[in-house]
DNA sequence: TATTGTTATACTCTATAACTATA
DNA sequence: TATAGTTATAGAGTATAACAATA
């Protein structure tokens, strides 16, 4: 279809001339510094492993794994914060990536226990180095002082509030 | 479809035992602590406003459009970092939602120029509100002092290279 | 030829609801 | 009855390609 018909309609309102690039609302607040800090972190997470790595939401699932071998799927999906539906798809792709595999529960027939393979050790591995050099590359604005005050400071930001309100 | 068959696989790897909560590269990863930051700030972005409210995303584009009145979708696209199809939905959205209008563009008939309605304006100082208090809550854990740091490093950390790398 | 807005299409991520097998 | 995994489905969000109107 056509693009819709431009409506005659510019009448005295060109008064609203942008003034700064920066609108107020979002100019130092912290959430908008946050989403915008993490479009950049995605930007060089690709950049660093190239545009057909594993996503930074199946790095975090892997790594989960590899630290808690043996888990079962719902576990994950409560440590990951997704919904059980959701984890299946990230297992699977994983499982068909022959990274992990599915191993029957000892105990428990609904379930099932979730391994690295031997290549999802290796994988982990050289995926672990590139970490490293993604983590420099991210930090690289940064002394080590002001990385670690970084970090100090968004943990504290997300921690559990110490005075619960009324 | 029933569940896949578990394989009987369960050997000796039990040897695997869990022994920390966070993965080695995540632990003290600043990409990782980003991106739980970011995750936090949306959950308590729809804690504040409501669930049913403009998404986030559709608050930048709206308070954009605010500070710069008549700027073309194009225009916008770009300083959103999305496609031009992309803003195409966003504009519609808001327009459905009569906070913004497309008006004809003089001296360039394939553009628009976007503006606040009325009623955009109205809700846009409402939203205005209510982001206070949401930034209010999601720094609850900070000082004054740790929120503005807090700020600065992120702000640092995107900000372009000043050392190009040869 | 290039640009603006649009549509068609597709892919990712995530959620809910309903289902089977098992507890 | 409750839980684990699965499927079907749907809704955001975003992207590319192709197109008409206009520059």
């Amino acid at each position: 279809m056509a693009p819709r018909e431009p409506q005659p309609d510019e009448k005295g309102t060109s008064s609203g001339q942008a003034t700064q690039d920066l609108p107020d609302i979002l100019n130092g607040a912290l959430g908008y510094a946050i989403k915008r800090a993490q479009v950049h972190a995605y930007e060089l997470f690709y950049k660093s492993f190239g545009q057909d790595t594993i996503s930074p939401a199946r790095l975090t699932a892997l790594t989960f794994i590899s630290n808690n071998a043996g888990i079962t799927q719902s576990a994950l999906a409560q440590k990951l914060n997704i919904s059980r539906a959701g984890i299946v798809k990230v297992v699977d792709r994983l499982e068909a990536m022959n990274l992990i595999e599915r191993r029957a529960k000892k105990g428990d027939r609904r379930s099932y226990s979730l391994y690295l393979t031997e290549p999802g050790k290796d994988e982990l591995s050289w995926l672990a180095k590139q970490t490293q050099k993604y983590e420099t590359l991210l930090a690289s604005n940064l002394n080590d002082t002001e990385r670690e005050q970084l970090i100090t400071l968004l943990e504290k930001m997300i921690s559990p509030d110490t005075q619960p309100q009324t």
